[in-house]
DNA sequence: TACAAGTTTTTTGTATGACAAGCTGGTCAT
DNA sequence: ATGACCAGCTTGTCATACAAAAAACTTGTA
């Protein structure tokens, strides 16, 4: 009867803690730009924000940490990460060298679930393409790039790939607000095609050449303070 | 004057808060081996072990369980990970990429503080393959990990390298004990030559090569259930 | 004896209140 | 204007409490 029924029952992927929720809401709204670089996440402004105790506050604050999204001093608390222009650079850098590697692994494997989830990405996006807001694509290409970690089939790798993706998704959010939207589907399209021929070295190619591309864009955001083009610089 | 002084006047790395305190403690436990994988963390017991309250005991664990060294599940508490061998694969196929990058690229950087740390650590590494202990040998092959891992200028990968070594430190702990303690000693040693010669071919297929020949010893290591050869294996 | 159901005990998850330590910003004197 | 000092606030840590869930134990039954 194996086959009848999913694999896997459990209904989110951990178990439902507050700590988590509340890690989860805070990953949100800091890849967002709700709590923009630089800033500072007061515990007792939380606490009523997440209607959570500061316990469980503070170890879904450790979980942020350890994932690099928030940096904390000593007595001073947690400060919302901001990355230096060199920063984006190694991190693109790394993420390169995984995403290359997750997509040649992809396309040697091929396995049908993670097919049907490739193409299912893809399909979203071209969806949204046109008519999907800035923040409707963002998750788009989120759950692109999770098919592609995922279709590796390397849990470690997958993992790694997430901690680097959430690192970057404000940066790419502001670049989707930025730059004309439709910047790289293309990419991820023929990426997609060439994952599926079972193609690796195009599929390692068309990741090098799109990260190469988009690196560009990331830095200068980052270099211009993740300043969106609608809001000025502070001057003053 | 700049060149005079050192760059960084920071006296500690992280602040001394007890939660790290205890997260080094407990790491330090798991991976040498007092606490084997799949073995229970209960909060009680570590409290008094370690002397602190509940609140900082958990802020570590959830250190700990981003680091993947532990895993909790929901009213079960904290269990220490372990590995099935194809998770072994997964882990040192990542760890293949990385290293060989990091190679790769310190032989390309070659910053003299990197060479200086670089060969220190093979030097002490000579020094106790003799006569020193598994533990002092894990300790001197840990150092030149982080070696390898800061010389390639990019600390989102030395990071990454980081949480990977940790994963491992106790298979690497066993097979000291087992095999002859020498076994990659040399390797090391013409990886640490390359990297000064700048060569960075060769950099990155000694490291390949030697990652592919500890990676069986890994395999058998979890296969057989994380046992040292001195204790028999329980079988009833 | 073996087994199953129910109950007690233990452990985790979370909240509250408390207090020390250290940072921040303002005030005051020079 | 500059520097020292002080009050207020925030974080770091602890002790305690209690609900909920799991684990262990007891008890009754076949």
């Amino acid at each position: 009867m194996t086959g009848t029924y999913v694999d896997d029952l459990s209904v989110a992927g951990q178990a439902i803690s507050l700590r988590s929720l509340v890690a989860d809401r805070l990953r949100q709204a800091i890849v967002t730009g709700r709590f923009p670089p630089g800033s500072q996440l007061r515990e007792r402004e939380l606490c009523e924000l997440t209607g959570v105790s500061r316990p469980s506050l503070r170890e879904a604050f450790r979980i942020l940490e350890a994932e690099g999204l928030i940096a904390t001093a000593p007595h001073r608390g947690p400060v919302v990460t901001a990355m230096t222009v060199d920063e984006v650079g190694h991190l693109y850098a790394l993420r390169r060298l995984l995403e290359t590697f997750a997509a040649r692994e992809f396309a040697r494997r091929r396995r049908p679930e993670d097919i049907v989830a490739l193409k299912r990405a893809v399909k979203r996006l071209d969806e949204i393409e046109a008519t999907g807001s800035p923040f409707e694509l963002l998750e788009a290409g989120t759950t692109y790039y999770s098919a592609i970690a995922a279709g590796s089939g390397n849990p470690y790798l997958a993992q790694a790939l997430g901690t680097l993706h959430n690192r970057i998704k404000l940066i790419r959010f502001i670049s989707l607000q930025k730059e004309g939207r439709a910047q790289g589907i293309e990419s991820l399209r023929i990426l997609g095609d060439a994952i599926v021929a079972g193609d690796e070295e195009g599929a390692e190619r068309i990741v090098s050449e799109h990260l190469d591309r988009i690196a560009v864009l990331a830095r200068a955001i980052v270099e211009s303070g993740y300043a969106l083009p609608s809001e000025p610089a502070v001057t003053i």
